[in-house]
DNA sequence: GTGGTCTAGACCACC
DNA sequence: GTGGTCTAGACCACA
């Protein structure tokens, strides 16, 4: 049995970075808090926030003016879209699907509880 | 901000049992591995299965028979089903219904989905 | 025959604590003695009183702060009289009455006897 | 704190002698089970039960006869229930009536009690 | 400092 | 062999 290990911080801090990004808070050359700025506000090693950004840019969803900082990327929304829809329907949503199965969820009862939780 | 944690291993053990359960692999009056086996299955330490174990127990999931072993209880099913419905209902489905909304997935986007997982 | 074993050392430790709830020494909210402090006094493993205090929780006689400590909580009175009762009366009580059957001690004598213990 | 402690084996095979010398089953000059007997019996090793013979000797509540066995003594009863009933009121009756009072039970509840218990 | 978890290894009683 | 308990010591996150 492999046991689930906690995914890496600078892993998190990318996907804290894309939620910005879709919900549209971060739009184009949005400048991103600094390095140091980010580090502080998180409580984490500069270092972890440096290697978000890298992986970020190299995801082309920001990118970097030397000296100045990083930058939403034009297209960011595009590609963080397709980087978390991936996610969502490779790895949570068949999970979903297969614990459905187990508890004797019909789909229909989703769509009830769907309507439950938006209307909160 | 706040990172996620990996579950206890204790409590990921809980559910692969409870999941053999569900699946109904472990029916009434099956003995579960012993704490020893299952301890080297897992490669874990014994106490953390006895952990597991005694926490089923309280749950009333399994029974014990001192020098004999663990048994799925009568009522295991229904008491796990209970269980993950309301960790399902709880966690599980409010984030899926948070990322559907942030990816702009709709509801009959999913039914369709829905059925290419199924067909597989 | 059956010898009589005393009960787990984690047990008698939560009879101590359920003790101080029904004198009122602790009530509501009183912090517990900390894990280490507990374990100090007693001269017994952190583990040891770690696991009284969870099974204490479990019971809703106490409840924890993470990095706080452990309280009494509200309704711990009322969870450890009822505990206690039942044991009371499953237990020890028979085994009174059947002492006082096998030593012909007649239940008008027991009320004396009694009127001597509160005199003292 | 002082832990409980089991007590020791030998007292507790005295016990279960006085119980047979109390309940009548075992009157005046009846011979005892041979040592090795009630140690098979007992699943016991031969030298307990012959601490516990001794011990009872020394009480005057069994006598020997060398080369043939222990026989109950002809006061035997009078002594045990002495020594008995010294012990209950000392030991047991106390803690009984210290619990009722952190419990709240009242002595006219404990006859009512009784009378459940005389009727099964 | 606090509790929460895990490992390693031990001893006991029961079967 | 089984489970049940206890000790010793470690690391983590939270405050």
């Amino acid at each position: 049995m492999e046991f689930k290990k906690t995914s890496a911080i600078y892993a998190q801090i990318a996907e804290y970075v894309g939620d910005n990004v879709l919900r549209k808070n971060w739009e184009a050359d949005y400048r991103l808090p600094s390095i140091r700025e980010m580090a502080v506000a998180l409580e984490v090693n500069p270092n972890t926030v440096a290697r978000t950004y890298a992986y970020l840019e190299e995801q082309g969803i920001i990118y970097t003016q030397r000296g100045i900082g990083y930058f939403v990327a034009k297209d960011a929304y595009k590609r963080v879209l397709a980087w978390r829809k991936k996610d969502f329907l490779q790895n949570d949503l068949p999970a979903v699907f297969k614990m459905m199965s187990l508890l004797n969820i019909s789909f229909s009862e989703l769509q009830i509880l769907r309507g439950n939780y938006e209307s909160k």
